[in-house]
DNA sequence: GTGGTCTAGACCACG
DNA sequence: GTGGTCTAGACCACA
């Protein structure tokens, strides 16, 4: 499978931290499977004209996770599962992102189920294509 | 009401930008009326044990942005809805958080039931005594 | 174009904010033009002898404006208009002035006529080079 | 004649120094004379809502000035010139301001043909009924 | 009492 | 190199 990243420049969140969790959450979520290549440090900062020592900040903090393994004069590859000894998994990775919109949506004064469906609509609109495919193990 | 602030001082959100952010909220959602007085710079620096200097930086980008008004030598206080050119509803606030969050559920593979039945459990930690009171849950 | 603030230490009105307004008309007259970078903060606070947050404070509020960008690890950079919810005409930023001008005219019990040849004056003194060419007098 | 005041609350301009300025060009201009007497501190303050120690701190300041009397049991009046040994002349007292206006008008780009023309209609608006009354000496 | 401004200096995050 | 954040402390302006 193709790696992909979506890197918004403008961003509030450090480019870099953009390709860590990006490619956390898709190892984590499976879409990515052990032994998948990355794009070449320069390859992806060309893509996206972004400076290639951000590029190469974001691989060494993941392979320094164990997430990624350098393979001499290859590239990068999504490592094996074994490297990682605590895989969080989806849910865990998602849960605190939702427990902030709970925060928030209490700081707002909306009630739960304004908030779901909200919530609902947003999923539609970032899985405009989802039927009902249970592909990946929620925990 | 008397106005109140969750700092959280370790948070990778620097402190101005919280209180900013929550009184946005607050505002938003009605918790907060137009004239109703902020906490004094020195006291609400006292009561976090933080510097009355970042506190001060919370309340003059609130007064720039047109959300607050200083009343010379008395305080600041909740502007009037006139004074604010774009008065944001609630559901503009969340939709932001829950758009990044539906886009991380993507990339994690999770279907939307998943995601909605997790954001419900958080919404349900978030606001523990809510019935159907919306108005003002007593702490 | 090169940057350039007229920085009066001593006025009543704070560094920062002169330089706020300062950058906020050359904007409006379109002597800098979107994608112009700006001096560093540091390089600045140099050149005027201030200090680098008293800098770092107006930019953050022309950054909170929508009238500069901040581009991570190279500095900030007059923004696209379309950053921008209202960009002010020249006219619109003068007339408070002006209208203030009127008004203490009107105290001193001054008629128009002799107004505005004051006012002539001043223009004369303030724009010594102007001839037929409004756009760029080089100074 | 009957002293008026014109007090904007939320004016960045100090309400005792709009006080202040306002009486210099009353009192520059002629409109008000020797002898007038002003009104007192508490009716002021109650007739603007405003601190009546505001109204005080701007009565001595004119009074330190020598543009002020006060007279035991009566309150404040216009002092006699003889006491004010420098009277600044109506356009010594204007020149400030439009020289502060005709900077602005460089740093926005503007030409002198354009800021007068806009001069002249703030001036319209400010004296909708002065036709071509030479009443006050232009210094 | 209120907030505002500025300084000096330290430390961090980003690219 | 860039800007951001926070602290500590001083001094000022306003009501």
């Amino acid at each position: 499978m193709q790696m992909h990243f979506d890197i918004v420049p403008g961003s509030p969140v450090p480019i870099y931290r953009q390709i860590v969790e990006q490619l956390r959450r898709q190892v984590a979520g499976g879409q990515c499977q052990p032994g998948d290549e990355l794009p070449s440090v320069r390859a992806l900062a060309l893509q996206h004209a972004i400076n290639p020592m951000t590029v190469s900040k974001a691989y060494s903090l993941l392979e320094a996770e164990g997430l990624l393994e350098r393979r001499r004069g290859v590239g990068m590859a999504v490592a094996a599962t074994r490297h990682r000894t605590d895989a969080p998994t989806p849910t865990q990775l998602l849960r605190p992102t939702l427990r902030e919109a709970a925060q928030q949506a209490r700081e707002l004064g909306l009630d739960a189920s304004t908030a779901l469906s909200l919530f609902a609509q947003c999923l539609q609109d970032a899985m405009p294509d989802e039927r009902q495919d249970p592909g990946s193990p929620s925990a």
